[in-house]
DNA sequence: CGATATCTGGACCGATCAGTCCTGAAAGGA
DNA sequence: TCCTTTCAGGACTGATCGGTCCAGATATCG
């Protein structure tokens, strides 16, 4: 077995780890017929099949239809359905934080951030939109109680959207910006649990106009 | 037909309304023998089923160790798995309505009323409680968006709990007690988000004391 | 008693599930 | 050209799905 020696010698990602030097082991070129098709835009159809029906509903034939692939290529691909699940919700959170980081960049009037966040999602969870409903959450529901990775990415986009919020939050505050008595992290914890749950009730299709005004209330109990 | 004729008759619930008059059908002594098994406790079991492992996961082996009934008793007394669940999510709502109307009853300082009702959310979505997730919203996610009865009933629920949050929050704001600017019926629907989206992100078992900081700051924003 | 309806327990149904394997063609590098 | 790999398409596996049906026992009624 390799690394197995006195030298404790340990390979991670190509990389070789020796007397606490590394080498990298060259990419070996590809033999064979190359893949034809997108890896990438596979991953994105198939979030597609799952945002929409969930993990469990979501039947092998769906998945094909979506991405065009065989059977046989797609097991080569992803090894198998949980894997491509990963992968498809791994997607969707990277989609999700660069959104946050726009949205929310340093760079940007904390507020005018903060709104526009809000803005996407009361988008995203007003009328047919909400009806659709969120990866994230429907996989929390469905699987975080039992798929110790699953429960990993579900916490850790919560940990992100909250730090960014916080972020924001702590930015506006020093800019005076923020009401009497708001402590940023406590705020962003509130204002997650709050999309989160809009996300929830935008299932039953909310007209947009109350869901926007429910959230500019919100945010209006936060701003000076 | 009945009620075809002239005489506009027609019959609900074993009532027969006729000439504007309603007569009682007495109920038919039952023949055979009687059912031996408590129906509304096998709902309930059959609720901390889907409760836990959700609609699509949940298989019937599941249900009828979980009810200790055979499949011809679960069939003959229920119909269906779906017709089942259906009474099991009337079960989860109809707890969930009768604790609200407890804890927010009108005889009670609505204040106060509003903080164990958001103590009871803190609880049952922080540690071990919280990662166990909620009936409710994991149905939303999951088939609300498929399933029209499910739908009707999801919408339902949030309609009650609005009204009931409304309902207190106008007590509160008569007897003085709510901050400048806070609108009973826009508040609810903030409260009503929060708490959800607590039972979403609660779905990582956060510790008890955060969620309970997070709900008092909220509360705090909306009272004097 | 006879009719009716439920009980347990299991056999059985067709459909579908995720996943494996195969064939024969095609596409690249050596 | 030869080797390797992916391609499309489908056959196939064993397991499980929701649901039906049956036999024989049992319980309550008229």
């Amino acid at each position: 077995m390799i690394g197995d020696g006195a030298a404790a010698l340990a390979i991670k990602d190509r990389l070789v780890y020796i007397y606490g030097m590394s080498l990298q082991i060259p990419e070996k070129p590809p033999r064979g017929r190359p893949r034809s098709f997108d890896m990438e835009a596979a991953v994105e159809r198939a979030m597609g099949v799952f945002w929409s029906r969930g993990y469990h509903a979501t039947a092998l034939p769906d998945l094909l239809r979506a991405t065009k692939l065989s059977r046989g290529s797609l097991y080569a691909a992803f090894g198998d359905k949980h894997s491509l699940f990963l992968r498809a919700l791994d997607r969707y959170i990277a989609d999700a934080v660069t959104r946050m980081d726009i949205e929310l960049a340093p760079r940007r009037e904390p507020v005018d951030g903060l709104r526009a966040w809000l803005a996407g999602y009361v988008d995203r969870t007003s009328g047919a939109h909400g009806r659709r409903g969120c990866l994230l959450v429907a996989t929390a529901m469905e699987l975080a109680g039992q798929d110790a990775e699953v429960a990993r990415r579900v916490a850790g986009f919560f940990k992100a959207m909250e730090t960014r919020v916080a972020d924001a939050l702590s930015r506006a505050k020093a800019a005076g910006k923020l009401a009497d008595g708001v402590e940023p992290s406590g705020a962003a914890r509130i204002l997650v649990c709050f999309v989160e749950g809009l996300r929830v009730v935008g299932k039953t299709a909310p007209p947009r106009v109350t869901s926007q005004a429910t959230a500019d209330a919100l945010l209006y109990r936060f701003i000076r």
